[in-house]
DNA sequence: TTAGTATTTGGTCACTTTGCCAAATAGCCC
DNA sequence: GGGCTATTTGGCAAAGTGACCAAATACTAA
């Protein structure tokens, strides 16, 4: 039963979200757009590796892209995912009992 | 920034949550608690693997577990998991567009 | 067309994950 | 203790992940 199409849809998303660097940069999208470069430097790895944590969130659906000249800017689909970091934060705190 | 030990933690919990079968299980115990042999019948794998994924949850924090005679009774910890499971919906059905 | 900037893609490597089987552990009952 | 049931752990193979560098692509500007 676990391998019905929507749980691994489901798994699929939380995966994307299952990274620092994508969690970092879906709470830097949530200030705002931002182009590869600028989260780049923010991250601090190469530019590469961050191109590829943004495909891995536009593939999942939670982020999208524009062009802007020869920049791409992304920006954040569903801040309902910031939801889910609170859900997380609540876990955290329940642990410390 | 994203290696502070708040978004590795917090990685920690998605990646817990980042697969199929783990998802099924959340949900199954958000039904009511269940031992480990049920889960198995249930999602039709190896018990030894069942018995890793059950770990893996346990150890993010997600779901918890007591002894009753020689059986280990699981239950879900944070049932704010499933808001999470909400809002992936959303972003399926925004997808369709 | 050529140079310059921004981003993505190909290739490689070390590490992790997930499945199975077999064996070990824990608790109950006789 | 010995047998039975329930669960976990060790070991291994196949597949997936994430980092880097180098090269390709795309767009701008001269």
């Amino acid at each position: 039963m676990p391998n019905s199409s929507r749980y691994i849809y489901m798994a699929g998303v939380m995966k994307a979200l299952a990274h620092p660097t994508r969690l970092f940069i879906v709470e830097q999208l949530n200030e705002g757009e931002r182009n590869v470069s600028d989260l780049t430097t923010m991250v601090g790895i190469d530019i590469s590796t961050i191109s590829r944590h943004l495909s891995i969130l536009r593939q999942a659906g939670i982020i999208t892209v524009r062009k802007y000249n020869n920049q791409m800017i992304y920006s954040l689909l569903c801040p309902c995912v910031l939801d889910m970091f609170r859900c997380v934060v609540q876990i955290r705190e329940s642990q410390n009992d």
